[in-house]
DNA sequence: CTTTTATGAATGAAGG
DNA sequence: CCTTCATTCATAAAAG
């Protein structure tokens, strides 16, 4: 095993090797404490905006609508929009919060509350948040149950290096789990649909 | 139990053991998703002076893909094996014959079950049949949507997504949820700005 | 190498 | 709550 400059760590016992992402206490500690900077920022930028751009109503051009695109625009005809809510990222850090904060049942009364409090950032209906809530909860109970089961294949290497000549058979590593690396692309032009 | 013990690997190779604090796959998501929301938060607040500045020299300050894959850039390390499932031929050929075969309702049991058979062929898991059998029968379905001559007349076709009426204000954007860092007390925003 | 297509995965919403 | 559906996004694979 070696370890590298860039906190990867190289497992290599015989025949696989492994690279795993490794963090100290203290470094997992520092980068938390920089995103949390980094939240407060955004957050009061957002807020600051807010006020200064209250007069002037956003709602129409209301941050995160960038499918408001031009193509559609440029078409001449209606605004096609999207008819299922979309939490803007303020409104799920919010969502998020309240969800690990172990308030894990949402009331009708906590709901409307919540409700008119990311009203503030983003349009939302109170259903969409009992939704939000539901969907939540069940998707991170699923993924539980996923994280379990391996115990018939013994040892196998892992194929975690990408440019390994193998073909593209599988790529799971350890866990079963399957988690893709989304990124939330707000610029991205949507070509698709013909 | 995640899957890996409780974020501490155990390396011991020959010699000595040790051992190191990593993070988990999970932990990894997490970490990139919360940072790629605050990155759409920030390019958000761009735009927003965009319009409010209503400045000229604009339209060529793309931010584009600032989050592509930063954490994959990392290092320049292919260690994030996080790739999505690709079914082997004989994976496939096993599914569309059950596909085929009026299974049309696949049951928990039955996944696991087929992702037991399969799994002799290639590395699957449960999740990767259920999504499977979910894509598979929504895209035969709008296959025979879109081929079915239901066209009356030769007026409205076409457009595979309809202005339907809007049954609320949306805003749009794009993001995904998950977080699990709290953010500290630091963080004392009031969020209603009004 | 760039663009297009096919398809695995994520998720809001509806049904039971 | 839990399951299912529909729609959308991102990316591997294919085409140029």
């Amino acid at each position: 095993m070696e370890q590298d400059e860039g906190n990867n760590i190289n497992i290599n016992n015989g025949g696989g090797g492994m690279f795993v992402k490794v963090m100290t206490d203290e470094q997992m500690e520092v980068l938390r404490k920089q995103i949390a900077i980094y939240a407060t920022i955004c957050e009061q930028l957002v807020d600051l905006h807010k006020s200064l751009t209250s007069h002037h109503d956003l709602a129409g051009v209301r941050l995160g609508n960038i499918y408001n695109d031009p193509l559609v625009a440029s078409g001449g005809h209606k605004f096609s929009g999207r008819q299922r809510w979309t939490p803007t990222p303020v409104q799920l850090q919010i969502l998020e919060r309240l969800f690990e904060q172990g308030n894990g049942t949402p009331s009708k009364q906590k709901i409307k509350e919540i409700t008119s409090e990311l009203s503030q950032h983003g349009q939302i209906s109170e259903t969409n948040v009992y939704n939000w809530f539901q969907n939540r909860r069940a998707r991170s109970k699923r993924k539980q149950q996923v994280s379990a089961p391996n115990n018939n294949n013994g040892e196998s290497e892992v194929e975690t290096e990408v440019e390994s000549p193998k073909p593209q058979q599988n790529s799971v590593s350890t866990a079963d789990d399957n988690m893709c690396f989304q990124t939330p692309n707000m610029c991205s032009v949507d070509q698709r649909a013909k």
